[in-house]
DNA sequence: CTGAAAGCGCTTACAG
DNA sequence: CTGAAAGCGCTTACAG
């Protein structure tokens, strides 16, 4: 492997110069600069960047942590992090969290191979949170929290949740229930939220029977599904924390000839492709994913660089989608 | 930041034997290894691993290019070849490639932040491929080349090709045509391949006619879908080279009223997760996939700790699933 | 079993 | 504009 000192006995200067010259900091000479220009192009050298990053203390690379990997939602919010990332010379280690505590992932940043970290789930010990998140630039993206000064990029999920309740409603639907998504997810816990404030506000039943517990999986939405079937008085209309569990939900009921939305109407939430794609089109809460990604990335930018340290929490507007698989009563 | 020095000077050992407690190797006294792990916890040093990566000249991380990190199909690969790459202490690094040339990913293999790299797609220009591919570990998963000697892990494509035209052949379908991946892609080729040769062996027609060029999204499913409504002489059997295709094809096709199966039988290729949801259940050509992934990151352990240098091309076997979506003529 | 020292490949204050 | 030299944090042959 040809390094910079190759280089600089080639090009008959210092290693300085050709650092200086392939950095494009400091001032070269014309003659030295395409010298060194000369050296490298016929030595086909690509400086090391390990030797960079352990000098300059930076491995321009950051850590996002996705809870699903296979789940499209998240894929999406990758993106967007992804085109800010490769425009500012970041990279991106992936870790997919699965069932795991995000905490596991903390050690990326102790052991300094990371300059920031993106969550996009909060998973995690507040605890272990606490001594972390003001030492190091950590976004979370897609879910706020409260009781932590953490930056977060998210819809405010509580209004959008009551947005979804709202809509129902007023669609005239009588016996409504809500799906949550798994409730140790600030995330799963803030559209119930919405959901509870929206139903009292109308006088409509906040019980064991119009809250069932789902984990945000496909599966979920199959087992509660037939759980419904079960039920001697069946919802006219069902809220589900997410598109996954809404689109397992339609799926069982329809192959139990229960007609949607006529007979039930259903309700997802984030948007995912499949919704407009299954049949009846899943009625969604949109979330800008994209442009969770891209904003988180580009605050974590920020926070890295120090150009903001103090707490920020960014709120983007996501918005209800109307489909086939709702109807008024 | 506490380093190794601080730890050393509080154990009032060496560096090295600090070092060599924390990577288990080489003799400690127990005395001495004792008063490094103390001093250790006490400073709550974590080592830094670029330090270690500029000494050792190995990152334990590799690089993953997706061709699409949307598309459900490759992220069962990715988790394959994370949970290998969990157990064998390496990290990844992730490109989504969208549409850019795998080859422009080339350059962190040069710049040795990665000791390895698996390619989820081949769309790169063969030339740059040969310079690569016996200097660094690289393994392609998923799609073979024949013209080059690289590591590959795949189903045979050719073959599942046949497997499904020979099925569709079978049902009595008269009027039969292949909807291409991506004709960049060996992948699409392949199948392309192994449509023509089942078509041919019966004496089917393989004109410009059967054969319609997509490139494996939805979206190309939605205008191939137009185009065969057009049709004055409309297929009775369509195989898309890959399920988003075939998913897309189905929509458009059920929306102007065409029955799947009774009108148009359907096949798709991968069976991503929403093959089984949509209605009618979509037959298709199942790739272990996470297995891929699995033997892809597998395989380029070998390759980096040089158990292997030699051409290997691992063949893993797929089986066509028959749901709702095809049915006999 | 242990430590002094070299060295991985860079960047950058410092002096000129 | 330029170079010699220090140093980022480790690991490891070498000598004892």
């Amino acid at each position: 492997m040809t390094n910079i000192k190759d280089v600089a006995e080639l090009a008959e200067v210092s290693t300085a110069t050709v650092s200086r010259v392939l950095t494009n900091t400091g001032n070269v000479s014309i003659k030295n600069r395409k010298k060194v220009l000369d050296a490298v192009e016929k030595l086909n050298y690509y400086p090391n960047s390990i030797g960079r990053q352990l000098r300059k203390m930076e491995t321009k690379t950051i850590l996002v942590v996705v809870p699903d990997i296979t789940n499209p939602f998240f894929t999406n919010m990758l993106r967007g992090i992804e085109s800010i990332a490769g425009k500012k010379g970041y990279q991106i280690l992936l870790a997919d969290a699965q069932k795991k505590k995000v905490d596991n992932y903390f050690k990326y940043l102790y052991e300094r191979q990371v300059d920031g970290m993106i969550l996009l789930t909060s998973k995690l010990s507040l605890r272990t949170m606490k001594d972390i998140y003001d030492k190091y630039p950590i976004v979370l993206a897609c879910e706020t929290s409260t009781s932590l000064d953490i930056p977060t990029i998210s819809i405010n999920n509580v209004e959008a949740a009551e947005t979804v309740t709202d809509f129902l409603i007023n669609l005239g639907q009588k016996k409504i229930i809500h799906v949550t998504g798994s409730l140790d997810s600030i995330l799963g816990k803030k559209r119930l939220l919405g959901f509870e404030n929206k139903m009292r506000q109308y006088n409509y039943p906040v019980t064991k029977e119009t809250i069932i517990e789902g984990d945000f999986s496909l599966e979920s939405g199959y087992k509660i599904a037939r759980h419904i079937l079960s039920m001697k008085d069946r919802p006219t209309a069902i809220f589900a924390a997410n598109d996954e569990m809404a689109i397992g939900i339609i799926k069982v009921l329809r192959e139990h000839k229960i007609n949607i939305p006529t007979d039930i109407s259903v309700v997802g939430f984030d948007n995912i492709k499949l919704a407009e794609i299954i049949e009846p089109g899943l009625t969604t809460y949109s979330q800008p994913n994209y442009e969770i990604g891209e904003k988180a990335m580009e605050l974590l930018i920020e926070i890295i660089d120090k150009k903001v340290m103090e707490r920020k929490n960014i709120i983007l507007n996501g918005k209800l989608i109307e489909r086939k698989s709702t109807i008024s009563k």
